[in-house]
DNA sequence: GATGAATGAGTGTTCATTCAT
DNA sequence: GATGAATGAACACTCATTCAT
């Protein structure tokens, strides 16, 4: 997982950096601007629905996003970062490399599960902010690029593009998430969907004591 | 692919059979909704932008779509027949699996270079309407699990849950469309992009000639 | 009641005499709009609605009526007239002025009942078309100055300005037909409330046998 | 006349109370569509001009008042209030029952004079807002009875049921205050007609001194 | 730092009316 | 005589944003 340095210290859309209360209450911003998203999507969400979830005022929301185009970039920044640190957190734990990818991809679903904000928001970003929509998924991109790569220098992997194959390990991971957790309403991925996944995915990675062309 | 069949007889919001004349209002009109949407995505979009681009009055428009959610249904459904004729079409050429496959694959991504719109509608259908959606991605769904079902019973594809594999199937299909197509503004996917794919894919797929577990 | 003598020969908009068949497409839509109308207010009943519930095309409209507010006005002046006869008719059976008066009522009362177009029409012509407010009232005003001009005359009734008891009697009857049937939805006006009224009225108007200053 | 109680904290459309810059709008707001519905009635009246002739932006419109058919609404028990003051205000002022009653049909028929808005928003209400209309006239109506039962008790007026004479003598009011007051622009009626009213009504109701069944 | 009243451009939708067929 | 597709002006209402307090 590549370290991306974001943004330490929170600032207004001044660029002045904020006091330990205005961080409480971007944060209570950052919080509500999530929630009604994902409930509304970003052109039913509206700043008067953000405020008032938060419980400040309308004002208020203006002393820390530009605009409400701003939050949403904010925002999928965040969700990205965490996103990201699930999937490289639930890949630490494993010992193979089926594991490792199993894990990854369990933390993921776990995530899309508690934050379906992240599905119904990044499809809207298309059009709200195609920047943040692909710097979004280069970034995840980036992880299993360079899983694939270790994994390849050390043979668990054969040869191959680690671009090509990472996205399509996160096409895998976006539909199946989005038809086994988001449309299902469950919690998790079913076990046997699991395993289908995994055993696709593995042979088609191959790796050692395995013949091919 | 199965040759799910609609509505034959186009027909206004209520009910009427259109006129000849009617019928060329309402494909100027569609086409129109698909230029204005794939540019400017539908909240953005409105009806003025559309009957300008469609060269009709504002009321004109309420003669052949009850509403603007209307439209974008009736052009997702319209999206959709094309593109899983175009992909039916292309797989059929095919001698051998893997060249049915590359062939639907191949007509798929023609497809999106030619008509943008599917995807950048499509993605926003989550929150303008859901059912949409589904049904856009059920009825591609359905088309693949059809093929491997065959393609399992004929030895070809190692058997295993069609449903899971076809999800996995169209999730490559639309992220490797959209990170080759649609950002690299290219009207097809690089070859060894395909290669790549197509190695994967046929790995994972498995089938004659290989030693599995 | 006087007589005032209407158009009798029926015309189009443009002031031709109309074939047996255009009558009967024009008495179609008469009867259409009363319904309409009377259902949704001038202002939420359409052209549409009014075609659509005499089963013609909306085209056809404008071959029997120059505007919307045309069919209101002739529609006002056909209620008008068939009120009046009604009233007239029922006050002619009755013996004395005591009983022709109630007669009078009791059928303007069930006009009320079976036409209730006519109030909620009359309501809306303030705005619509004011001299048709006028024309309506200013008529049967004429009617009960002429009944009680009769009855001062032969001393039925005391002498004063007819004009003045006129509007106060035709108040009376607005009222508590609005209150009595059309609010309560009954078809007539409950006894106690008519002998409540009577004897206010018969009292108001006084008469023979009386000492009063 | 009873005094009804009505909120007296006006509140925006979520409930809020207002603060006084926002009473003065409130104010502006309700006067200006006072002004614009008596003129054009509610059809023609319009947002933009309501807040034009209030001097306000048309977002602010909706600050106070949730919809167009809320200020109307809003603007009938605000006229209906003031209406009723000023009868028992003008009626208070009288010694006799007859020169109480005067003052009362007087101070309705100032009122009238003074704000058109009264009968040419109340005939409107039938389609727009029917429990307005009823409520203003239940009111109304609620003033007389109350009134008419003192003087039952006292024997200044014969006994008989209060509801029944009560609304015919406010049909009675209503069709002297349209004929000879708004329709020919006076701001007063004709004091023959008045007294011709007067010796009508007083016979109607009848009280000591008389002889009758 | 926080408020919330005010703004005004912009949207989807309706509907009386016209006219070529 | 009848049709119904087409028009386009008009309207109620929303909401991101500003700013005086």
């Amino acid at each position: 997982m590549t370290a991306v340095t974001e943004a330490a210290e929170p600032t207004g859309p001044d660029g002045r950096v904020l006091s330990a209360r205005g961080q409480r209450t971007r944060t209570r911003l950052l919080e509500a601007a999530e929630e009604v998203f994902s409930d509304l999507g970003y052109h039913e969400a509206s700043i008067v629905k953000i405020t008032e979830a938060a419980g400040v005022a309308q004002g208020t929301f203006y002393l820390y996003f530009a605009s409400k185009q701003d939050v949403f970039e904010q925002l999928v920044v965040d969700l990205n970062r965490r996103v990201r640190r699930a999937m490289s957190e639930g890949a630490a734990s494993g010992g193979t490399r089926t594991e490792r990818e199993l894990g990854g991809f369990a933390a993921f679903f776990r995530f899309t599960a508690e934050h379906p904000a992240l599905y119904r928001i990044i499809r809207q970003a298309e059009f709200v902010s195609p920047a943040s929509l692909q710097l979004h998924y280069d970034r995840i991109a980036a992880g299993y690029v360079e899983a694939l790569q270790a994994a390849m220098e050390s043979g668990e992997v054969d040869a191959g593009d680690p671009e090509v194959i990472a996205w399509m390990l996160m096409g895998i991971g976006e539909i199946v998430g989005m038809r086994w957790i988001l449309w299902s309403g469950h919690d998790h991925v079913p076990d046997d969907v699991l395993a289908e996944m995994s055993r696709f995915i593995t042979r088609g990675l191959a790796g050692p004591g395995r013949e091919h062309e």
